[in-house]
RNA sequence: GGCCCCUUCGUCUAGUGGUUAGGACACCGGCCUUUCACGCCGGUAACACGGGUUCGAGUCCCGUAGGGGUCACCA
């Protein structure tokens, strides 16, 4: 038998993470014996969906190395993949059901619904529909449109006996059919609602595993009731455990935003990442662009397998050692019997410890090719970039080693892309290499005369030429460095000290170096006049 | 509230009656060092609680507590 999964989403504009999770487990299951992973977009709620807020699922997808076999944009044998287009496949459903005594005709408003409702949360029982306004005959119906009113189309479920089923990752479960109200299946605009349309869809599509939200476990009695009555083979259920807030065991929801931010991991992933973005002109608002939704890795520059594979962990292990999973080793190990049985916490910090493994990784010809568009976009150089500003990106690429954990990174090297006269320094570091040690601005000085006199300006001639600088003045390494370091980057840190005079190159250097002490002698004078 | 589910270091987890309860991230300390990282070495840290069953319980049973999910003409 070929495995058979689909995720289903709504198109909402936003993909989430723990949605991403439960269709990564769905193309899992399916890929690994050669099945097929389908996405099928349920927008039967017409009023909430846009068109135009499927891109970014797709392309959430597709940056994630999730491709689907049938859907939209591919097609497919079994078309449409839209629940919106698949209405008539729903109401012919409905009138099954209808016709075998299975559902049946309501003409209850809303408000006599809601009064039954509560009345029985006031007395503390079950609800249980009263079915006053049920019809079953073509006579009772007529008599209640007489009144002028519409009808939906319920389920009439049974009342007593259990729904028994296995599901994947949970268990065994049983259910007693008399908690399952009478769902409502189609509206009284003939439009159909979503029990009715994934069972009709899911046994359409001949999906053989649901695999989803645990929040999906108390629908699957009344879906089962719906396939059943519809004379579908039952596909095999697992129901995952959702991904929970960082620091809590709530579910992880993208309206709590503002709330995530409170947690400190949270708050800082999500900073480095608006630092990023606001950089390259995107929309920062936490509303949109947060660390639950993927696209905001995808714009920050993580790499999409680093996601998948902290993704993979979160609910799921291997055994007591394993983390790191190339994508064709998930295939070969992922399971459904080693899915873990409660939620699991988003913490961004593990996520970013993947992703810095994941970087360390990646040929330098990649990460070039990934941290371009950044200083481009940024405009921090042209676009395109010119070749000598590509040469020297490579070079502080390289010297940056894992100081660069995401692409997006590559802008908190942008002061070897900026002119010499542009350059901004630190003011906490200023004060403290430049202006408070007394011999700083002297030994600045003597060192320019020495490296504009250096013949070779690479890196290993420039160490031992400043450690015999040192050496000649009497002092330790540290105390020219660091005041090197401000004047030429104006940063209190970044990558060796050698390679940076390197890739700047002696021109910019000592041009950086005489701004540093036109500037110290500045404010020096200033100083003293007052 | 009804129904259902879950509970091992701060976090993700290993563990299927006998383990010094293992790993990873984070954290702390040290080494390395021109800064910041990396790396290396070391360390702190967990079986929710109470009863059983058993020679023996993180592992099985019952209860309690806590956490969570779900109860639409949403999906």
């Amino acid at each position: 038998m070929t495995v058979r999964t689909r995720f289903a989403p709504s198109p909402t504009g936003y993909l989430h993470i723990g949605g991403v999770r439960t269709a990564l487990f769905n193309w899992l299951l399916a890929k690994q014996s050669g099945g097929q992973f389908i996405l099928r977009i349920d927008d039967t709620d017409a009023q909430r969906n846009q068109e135009e807020a499927l891109a970014p699922i797709l392309d959430g997808f597709r940056w994630l190395g999730i491709d689907w076999d049938e859907g939209p944009e591919v097609g497919g044998p079994h078309e449409p993949y839209f629940q919106s287009q698949r209405l008539s496949n729903y109401q012919d459903a409905a009138a099954k059901l209808l016709d075998a005594g299975l559902a049946y005709r309501d003409y209850a408003t809303t408000e006599e619904m809601t009064a039954e409702r509560e009345a029985a949360e006031k007395a503390k029982t079950d609800f249980v529909y009263s079915r006053k306004w049920m019809a079953e005959t073509d006579e009772q119906a007529a008599a209640f449109e007489a009144e002028g009113r519409s009808f939906v189309v319920r389920l009439k479920m049974h009342r007593e006996g259990k729904c028994e089923f296995n599901d994947l990752v949970v268990g065994d479960v049983s259910v007693d059919w008399s908690t399952e109200a009478d769902h409502a299946i189609q509206r009284a605009d003939g439009t159909c609602l979503y029990h009715l349309a994934n069972v009709v869809d899911d046994a359409e599509f001949e999906i053989t595993h649901v695999i989803r939200g645990i929040e999906h476990l108390s629908n699957t009695p009344r879906q089962i009731f719906i396939a059943q009555g519809l004379g579908y083979t039952l596909p095999k259920y697992a129901h995952l455990p959702y991904v929970a807030e960082p620091g809590s065991k709530k579910k992880l929801s993208k309206r709590k935003i503002a709330e995530y931010l409170n947690n400190k991991d949270f708050k800082r992933l999500y900073q480095s990442g608006a630092a990023i973005a606001e950089r390259i002109g995107l929309e920062t608002d936490p509303a949109t662009f947060s660390p639950v939704l993927v696209d905001f890795y995808k714009q920050i520059g993580f790499n999409p397998d680093a996601v998948n594979n902290y993704l993979l962990l979160l609910g799921w292990s291997l055994d007591d050692k394993t983390e790191m999973f190339s994508r064709e080793e998930m295939l070969e190990h992922f399971s459904l019997d080693r899915v873990v049985k409660s939620a699991a916490s988003f913490d961004p910090k593990k996520l970013q410890a993947f992703q810095e493994r994941y970087m360390d990784a990646v040929p330098l010809k990649q990460k070039s090719r990934l941290c371009k568009k950044y200083l481009e976009q940024a405009k921090v150089t042209d676009d395109p970039m010119e070749c000598d500003h590509l040469a020297m990106m490579k070079s502080i690429i390289e010297a940056a080693g894992d100081r660069l954990s995401m692409a997006g990174d590559i802008l908190n090297f942008d002061d070897f892309f900026i002119e010499d006269d542009q350059l901004s320094y630190d003011a906490k570091a200023w004060q403290k290499r430049m202006v408070k040690p007394e011999q700083a601005g002297f030994l600045v000085g003597e060192l320019y005369k020495v490296l504009s006199v250096h013949p070779e300006f690479a890196a290993t001639e420039l160490e031992t030429a400043i450690k015999g600088f040192c050496e000649t003045q009497g002092i330790k390494i540290g105390d020219i460095i660091h005041a090197l370091r401000v004047a030429v980057t104006g940063k209190a840190a970044g990558f060796g000290m050698f390679d940076t005079l390197e890739i700047l190159g002696r021109d910019r250097v000592l041009n950086r170096m005489a701004l540093a002490l036109d500037r110290l002698s500045d404010e020096q004078k200033s100083d003293s006049a007052v």
